[in-house]
RNA sequence: GGGCGGUUAGCUCAGCGGUAGAGCACUACGUUGACAUCGUAGGGGUCACUGGUUCGAUCCCAGUACCGCCCA
């Protein structure tokens, strides 16, 4: 039965991709046949993710290397698996509630919301697993690991120790001081009321206003306020009361600790070190805040003077750290003003207290609620509007005429009726705001406490590492087995550097419920060391109990303690309260939800125990810090934790390090640098020895794919209507290092063309008796046909190009190389060489090419596996019973050693003539179908040869009928020049004399071009001197060729002229 | 404002010291016993600009212009 014209991927792909999962193809080790191994981890995807582009390109690439490393017999692990993505999880799932009608998070407890994302997780979980599987990744499946498996509550199945290696991670980072508690700024989400990571913050340009207020001076004080031009000529100068202040954001003004200048600044000199007043809030308590100087307000800039508001601003609050000014929160959790704490007046003389020297605890200033009575629980941006209208209400704001064009929309036309009333200067501009990814809000830098990685501890082997690695990678010596790093594209490792020299602690904890809870548990604060009991008998009466409760416990904060379990935490508060006086000493560990309830618990336990007087009834509760770990954390591990780290598992000692990791140019700071980190951190080794750094997908305009912009091409809709393969095979030619690839759909049918080309080819074997009978063997065919001895030569060479380029991670060369061979060559001359050969040979040599194209055709297969493997799989096994699957194929050795150059020279210069036959037939409008003549004048004796050997062919696609010596030639005849002949078509009467006239001109002309750059260069004697040898061969060669076949037709235009 | 990158055929992009390439698009011809998801032939480029290094520059260096991206 004939094969189908077309390959049906549709039909084919999910038949395929079962059968290698059926017969294990993908698991780690599968077809090892060297000691070699060979790893990759898969960058994990969000579980509740769907296959995007970025997706089909980055596990595209990391197939293609699988799977060759594979064929040659490495011994390989593709390690796929999860994220479990905590944001963007508990966001899907709480909306999933939210549709359903179920209650929602909060009203539902931890516990059963958990319950929730476990079952959403095992419902949904495996879609990017089965899209994965339609791309055709090779993945061992079984293996497949979630950062979240073997967390508490996770249900059956989902086992494995994930949770395990993250919690002790944390507890040993925690113990060797890498990681602390502390209060600092972050990016807070306030609709998921967490911190979230500056990945989840997009900043986006908005049109914004900047509004301009006077801070007026301390008790009415004035100076003179000079402003001189570049030249410094003076081009303002007045007395003023006030120092102008521009903000983006007005509402944060009742938090400033400030108004800073730059120290090179004389507009503001003289008043540096005085104080002003924030001119919001009742007037009876306004705040005073002082002048400072610091390097960040650029004089340029707006008035050049600074508020500072160290709790709301990144820069601001490196401002306020440098200069010791308080940073005082203005917003909750959900970014409204704040409602808690002492009524407006106490904050503010507390505020007072502490500009006058009075000391004050980060926790007391934390406490201070500046926010005026009547603003608190205001919306941020409803508390903005009521500010600004107060300021100006109270005209402090900065005015100008109604026509400057700083208004903007809002300013009058130049000159207008009203053009010269006043009105309060609010500039409209763009101004970039954060937003989080994933709730949309603009997102609020937030003082609060967390817990930070002291990345500053663990930086330097990661810098070290890569430093190393890319050393060696420029010194051309770069050794896998070294224990560094290189990042290619070297660009990318720039990146790396400069982000890593500029590290900030990096932030790990998340006020989710979905992650690894924080193993560290708070107690109220038992140390005794202030504390002296009345009678000096170190045990306490109640009277000493009391007041240890309230004045100690209560008031002071909570202590802390780190460890994997409640157990081992018990026993670290035990160590604690054993040296407290009877009979606290003995108290017995209990734990509880929070603060508060320990609280309770603990004044219930005392007042139990002053009725009982029984110690053993003493309790000492604490409680767990309710935050989750960024995923991040969890992912940072991926390496040794999906190898089954902390345990000693086989995987861990065969594939540890990994060797290649492939990702976008986006996470580089997120993942990759902290996977360098960690693993240095944890196991001292580096995760892999070499990062392949992607750019992005985008559409074919250029631009980034967005659902909002509806510009998203969805690969799997792609692999429905093209096939896999296809957009494998185009992204795969797309991905030159280190630039971002413009898709369109045209180049991916362009693609699915050359599979069914490659499947034709096959189909036209089939059909000639090639894969009768055919037992692959793996030899090597030596045939005696000079066309077979030429593509068996042409085979070793694209082998050894796609090697060297997979080599060197130049995954575009490989398939353009693939491309340029299967068609250009096989196809489009190998092909219809064989025909008379297959057709009208002897029977010796229809066995021989029949052999030869065999064997070719599996060196198609094979090579272009990797890249696609479904057409390539559904081919090797219709055209023979092979041993193994093609995914299992030996990758082939062989190299240029079996080029032939004879049969080589011979084939070009067979190629060549037909080539300039056809144009010549084409140009001179000889109909295509026409069988026609052929003269020659000269034939060298390689070019007689050469005719002779291959008469067939060359009659065959040029057309020619037959070939003659002529001493002279008729007239009417057009002229073809080769290496080593001169041939004629006698077209009388159908040549165009002029015509023909012209093409000869044409041609001869640009070969004089060329010849008068070659002559030149030779002529000139410092090129014969400098340039290398061979270049000066090349080019006298070269410049020989041209002369000679610009004689041959020069010769034809006299002949022309005679003619006409 | 700082950093990184780009500017090569109509489009999308390779190349990178020594004859300017590919795919797609375009034009003409073609049912040649694998393929019209095809074949054959063809048109199309002062390799952004200005200097420099070199025997030689699209390629290396410096500057200019414009366009991206990242960070402020």
């Amino acid at each position: 039965m004939p094969m189908e014209k077309t390959f049906d991927a549709a039909e084919a792909e999910q038949r395929l991709y079962e059968a290698w999962e059926k017969a294990g193809c993908f698991t780690a080790g599968a077809n090892a046949s060297r000691p070699e191994t060979f790893c990759i981890m898969i960058p994990p995807p969000n579980v509740t993710g769907s296959l995007h582009m970025g997706h089909a390109f980055n596990n595209t690439l990391q197939d293609i290397l699988v799977r060759w490393h594979r064929m040659r017999g490495f011994d390989t692990l593709w390690q796929p698996g999860q994220d479990h993505a905590g944001i963007a999880t508990q966001m899907v799932v709480e909306r999933q509630l939210a549709k359903e009608g179920n209650p929602g998070r909060r009203e539902m407890g931890r516990e059963k919301f958990l319950e929730k994302v476990w079952d959403w997780k095992g419902q949904s979980g495996g879609t990017i697993v089965n899209q994965l599987k339609r791309l055709g990744a090779s993945c061992d499946w079984s293996r497949n690991a979630f950062t979240m498996s073997g967390a508490p509550g996770a249900p059956e199945g989902e086992d494995g120790n994930f949770h395990d290696a993250v919690i002790k991670v944390f507890v040993d980072m925690y113990n060797n001081g890498l990681i602390y508690r502390g209060k600092r700024l972050v990016n807070w989400d306030p609709h998921f009321e967490t911190a979230i990571s500056d990945l989840e913050v997009e900043n986006i340009e908005v049109p914004g206003h900047m509004w301009h207020f006077k801070y007026p001076l301390a008790g009415g004080e004035t100076y003179t306020y000079v402003e001189k031009d570049e030249n410094g000529t003076v081009i303002l100068e007045e007395e003023r009361d006030y120092i102008s202040i521009a903000t983006t954001r007005p509402e944060t003004m009742l938090g400033d600790g400030a108004v800073a200048v730059h120290p090179s600044d004389e507009r503001y000199a003289p008043i540096v070190g005085k104080l002003c007043e924030i001119p919001v809030g009742p007037k009876e308590h306004r705040r005073l805040i002082p002048i400072i100087t610091d390097d960040y307000p650029d004089p340029a800039f707006g008035s050049g003077a600074v508020k500072i508001t160290g709790a709301h601003d990144f820069n601001d609050y490196g401002v306020a750290q440098r200069n010791g000014i308080p940073k005082y929160r203005l917003m909750d959790t959900r970014a409204h003003l704040r409602e808690d704490g002492a009524p407006y007046a106490d904050c503010a003389r507390q505020a007072q207290a502490i500009l006058g020297g009075a000391e004050a605890s980060e926790a007391e200033i934390d406490a201070i609620n500046l926010v005026p009575d009547h603003l608190r629980g205001l919306d941020r941006f409803e508390a903005r509007k009521r500010v600004i209208d107060e300021i100006t209400a109270e005209m402090l704001a900065v005015m100008t005429r109604a026509d400057d064009p700083r208004l903007g929309k809002a300013a009058l036309e130049p000159g207008a009726e009203g053009a010269d009333a006043l009105v309060p200067l609010v500039e409209a501009k763009p101004i970039m705001q954060p937003f989080g990814d994933r709730s949309k809000q603009v997102i609020e830098p937030m003082l609060t406490d967390q817990w930070f990685v002291d990345t500053q501890k663990i930086v330097g082997p990661a810098l070290d590492a890569v430093r190393k690695g890319m050393a060696a990678q420029e010194a051309g010596a770069f050794d896998e087995t070294a224990g560094y790093t290189r990042i290619l594209p070297e660009r990318d490792a720039k990146t790396y550097f400069h982000w890593l020299e500029n590290i900030e602690p990096w932030c790990i904890s998340r006020q989710l419920w979905w992650g690894h809870q924080i193993p560290v548990w708070y107690g109220l604060d038992l140390d005794a060391s202030h504390f002296a009991d009345d009678e000096g008998d170190n045990a306490l009466d109640d009277v000493e109990l009391y007041r240890l409760l309230n004045e100690g416990f209560v008031q002071r904060g909570a202590r802390h303690h780190c460890a994997a379990d409640f157990e081992t935490v018990t026993a670290q508060f035990q160590d604690v309260l054993a040296g407290l006086p009877a009979p606290l000493h003995a108290m017995r560990v209990v734990e509880v939800s929070g603060r508060t309830a320990a609280e309770e618990v603990l004044a219930e336990s005392l007042a139990d125990y002053n009725l009982s007087q029984d110690p053993t009834r003493l309790v000492y509760p604490i409680w767990r810090d309710p935050d989750v770990l960024d995923t991040w954390f969890s992912s940072g591990l991926w390496p040794i934790g999906t190898l089954g780290w902390p345990e000693t598992t086989p995987e861990l000692a065969k594939y540890f390090p990994t060797d290649v990791l492939i990702t976008g140019f986006d996470i580089i700071f997120f993942w990759v640098a902290r996977m360098m980190m960690m693993q240095l951190a944890v196991v001292d080794q580096i995760p892999f020895h070499t990062v392949y750094v992607h750019a992005l997908v985008r559409d074919e305009k250029g631009k980034k794919m967005s659902k909002s912009l509806g510009n998203v091409l969805d690969p799997l809709e792609l692999i429905d209507e093209y096939g896999a393969d296809a957009v494998r095979f185009t992204l795969t030619a797309m991905a030159a290092m280190g630039r971002d690839l413009k898709l369109s759909t045209s180049r991916i049918a362009g693609y699915r063309n050359f599979g069914t080309k490659i499947w034709n080819a096959t189909r036209f074997a089939e059909m000639n008796g090639v894969f009768q009978g055919y037992a692959p063997t793996g030899d090597i065919p030596a045939p005696g046909e000079t066309v077979n001895k030429w593509i068996v030569g042409e085979v070793a060479r694209v082998r050894e190009a796609v090697d060297e380029a997979l080599a060197a991670y130049r995954f575009n060369d490989a398939a353009n190389a693939l491309y340029a061979f299967v068609w250009g060559k096989v196809c489009d001359w190998y092909v219809e060489f064989s025909k008379p050969l297959l057709m009208d040979g002897t029977e010796a040599q229809k066995a021989e090419t029949r052999a030869t194209m065999a064997w070719v055709i599996d060196q198609c297969l094979i090579l272009l596996h990797p890249i696609m493997p479904y057409i390539t799989e559904e081919l090797w096994g219709t055209t023979a019973d092979r041993r193994k699957m093609l995914v299992h194929a030996d990758w082939p050795a062989y190299g240029v050693d079996l080029i032939d150059a004879g049969a080589d020279r011979e084939m070009n210069w067979v190629i060549a003539l037909i080539e300039e036959i056809r144009s010549a037939r084409a140009q001179m409008n000889v109909p295509a179908g026409a069988k026609i003549a052929m003269l020659y004048t000269e034939l060298d004796e390689a070019g007689k040869t050469a005719w002779a050997r291959n008469e067939a062919m060359i009659q065959r696609m040029a057309r020619i009928e037959s070939l003659t010596e002529a001493k002279t030639l008729p007239k009417g005849c057009v002229t073809i020049a080769v290496e080593g002949g001169a041939f004629a078509l006698p077209l009388e009467g159908i040549i165009d004399v002029a015509e023909e006239k012209a093409r000869l001109e044409k041609t001869l002309s640009k070969l004089e071009k060329d010849l008068k750059g070659l002559e030149g260069r030779l002529k000139n004697p410092k090129f014969v001197e400098s340039a290398p040898e061979d270049v000066v061969e090349e080019t006298k060669d070269l410049a020989a060729a041209k002369t000679e076949e610009a004689a041959k037709l020069r010769v034809a235009l006299e002949r022309l002229a005679e003619l006409a």
